[in-house]
DNA sequence: TAATAATTACGAAATTTTTCGTAATAAAAT
DNA sequence: ATTTTATTACGAAAAATTTCGTAATTATTA
């Protein structure tokens, strides 16, 4: 993956890269099966897919004896947040703040998390305060 | 629009609800001229767009003499908490705090939004941990 | 070794999205 | 009234995405 910032992967090759993050490598096989716990889906379709992504650089495969293993090219925070910059600009029209206040108002979080979000906070206050 | 969780607008459908949630009604016309601000796109592109969102009833449509009036049909924070909701599924695992954190440490936010959200989170821990 | 099973390669159909050309219509201007 | 201009309708091409059928290849096993 040389143009970092030109990553724009589809739904299908999302699903695809979030079992590869959990995964690591994995073979084709492996791959649709995971995927097919949440949707039905072709073997052929997954392969497809896989070369597809394979010839985009998103993925990359070895060899090993008679299968191939794919594994991810591009990180998976990498990718959240520019993605995540992507989706505030279309949908927030580019206002991470009104993202942030809806996701608390309305996702769920819990009070574990929101400590974190807390210090995460203070972090912030005591940079951009200097 | 009858079915709201089926809202899907695409890219291009997205940026003219953008300038529709700004505008209220608009011509063709006006739309056109304000997303040829961002692009390059010609007139019948985005009227054919704005048929197959009245289509799809996105937007609705009155006649004002000659002119045809389009307006949103799907309010903006409506939107917005859909596709935030369907964007932390497929880009987070549904993990709303990891957005949140991420927005908060890469996105840009001004110590006055910091408060802003800091009110919030006060908000909801009086109500999580009653 | 022949038959069976599993994997990859290839190509293409089906669908969705994006874009635009052309014609029809209505208004405005000369 | 005729020409010019602006708008909408229609259709379809172009591009991107998703899906799958079939063939070729390799391994397994009977």
């Amino acid at each position: 993956m040389k143009n970092i910032s030109s990553i724009k992967p589809t739904e299908s090759e999302l699903e695809i890269l979030q079992i590869l993050w959990q995964l690591g490598k994995a073979t084709v096989r492996q791959i649709n099966d995971e995927l097919s716990k949440m949707k039905e889906v072709g073997y052929t379709t997954t392969l497809k897919l896989l070369q597809i992504m394979h010839e985009k650089h998103i993925v990359s495969r070895t060899e090993e004896g008679r299968y191939h293993l794919y594994q991810a090219e591009i990180g998976e925070e990498q990718t959240q947040q520019l993605l995540l910059g992507k989706f505030v600009d279309a949908t927030f029209r580019g206002s991470a703040m009104k993202l942030v206040m809806q996701a608390l108002g309305n996702q769920e979080v819990s009070l574990d998390e929101l400590d974190e979000i807390k210090k995460l906070i203070a972090e912030k206050e005591k940079n951009l305060g200097n």
